[in-house]
DNA sequence: TAGTGGTCTAGACCACCCC
DNA sequence: GGGTGGTCTAGACCACTAA
């Protein structure tokens, strides 16, 4: 059914921008039931192909879509998944009262607690990627008693911390001297930063910034 | 249905990793009808908030691999956006034969020839992004004749050609002498840097390479 | 207010795939 | 083989919104 669509649309019988019939004469025109034109269509327009506003109909969309999607994996899954192996390890520990900027990121109460932590993820033992985590205490206390030695932050919390949103943002930074010797890069290089925040419930939970290895890339496809 | 399913999850009715009850009885159990229950669970597996298998049953992913999206705005919107007067300036433009890095890239046959276009896009007379673009003219020949003095290549094909593939990449790297004087940015400066590639049915149409001034940030949220 | 999409029901059959 | 999700039907009512 959608494949059907998507072929008309191909072909030019809709055209970009052009009115497809109503649910109903489709339903007729393809021999099926409005239900399933109905579903067909919902999924082109998540896809992007398709605009639909009641009373008016559904339009093809003119400017095609220019939306990407990204499956943000776990390090070590993306590391294992290159066929090298992953190592990690532990740079830094410390629970402190949290940074006046982090409140803002987190939206804590002044004198939080939260954990700091400070890692290295290798690959094949060349350093990968530098976590700079950070943990609300009072909505994750378990992590104060763990010790981080073995596991990543970023696998535990995965297994054991929900979320409901969500803000994520890439830029290229310079490499901070320390950040530089952590990654074996030069001081100043061009490294790329991945910004992570998560909420549950309107409660900041952590916030990480990923530094990535030199002519790391990340790519995607649709 | 959806969100009474979301609230159970969060409630940790559901926790992570557990199966749900089958779709007749989480039917009866909601009471509603089965096609109902089955809709929500399938938005929630392209939400990445579940996970089916046939046989198995229904799971909550332990790790939530969620899927960040992002919307590509046209840079012009995207400058308009923030409030800043858009400018655009064309640096160059040439036809020539296409280099093998980029023969691979679009998959086009050797001597293909290939329309090199350099622009500026500004945010107030500001250096906001710099554009090295090439379009395969068998794929796009009036391209050859359109001058690009006034229009940017992107606002221009995103009118023009479809696409039904694009591949997009992202990565930090050192300015280039050339692209840091056209942004106005110091050499060897970290550039936050956006690859795109587009096909039309498997056939190359063009191949972008943005660069953005220093401290730009690519943010989004779910 | 009329027409469109949005959502639901109750039932059916099919495809897959673990056991 | 049997239980799971995947998909479809035919019909109904609701919600939104342009005219």
């Amino acid at each position: 059914m959608k494949k059907a669509i998507l072929e008309r649309i191909r072909a030019g019988t809709w055209p970009p921008g052009a009115s497809l019939p109503g649910e109903i004469d489709l339903a007729k025109e393809f021999g099926c039931a409005r239900a399933t034109v109905s579903r067909a269509m919902r999924e082109l327009v998540t896809d992007g192909i398709l605009e639909r506003r009641r009373k008016v109909g559904t339009r093809v969309r003119s400017a095609p879509t220019r939306r990407a999607e990204f499956t943000i994996p776990l390090i070590r899954e993306e590391i294992i998944a290159t066929g090298a192996q992953y190592g990690y390890a532990l740079v830094e520990r410390e629970i402190q009262i949290v940074p006046v900027w982090l409140r803002a990121q987190l939206d804590l109460p002044a004198k939080a607690r939260v954990l700091r932590l400070c890692c290295v993820h290798f690959a094949d033992n060349v350093p990968f990627q530098v976590e700079d985590r950070w943990i609300n205490l009072s909505a994750v206390p378990e992590a104060a008693s763990f010790d981080f030695e073995e596991t990543g932050p970023n696998d535990w919390l995965v297994r054991k911390v929900p979320f409901t949103n969500a803000e994520l943002s890439f830029s290229a930074t310079g490499a901070q001297p320390r950040i530089a010797e952590m990654l074996g890069a030069a001081h100043g290089s061009a490294v790329f930063t991945l910004e992570r925040t998560t909420w549950l419930e309107g409660a900041g939970v952590t916030f990480a910034r990923l530094h990535f290895a030199p002519h790391y890339k990340m790519t995607t496809r649709y």
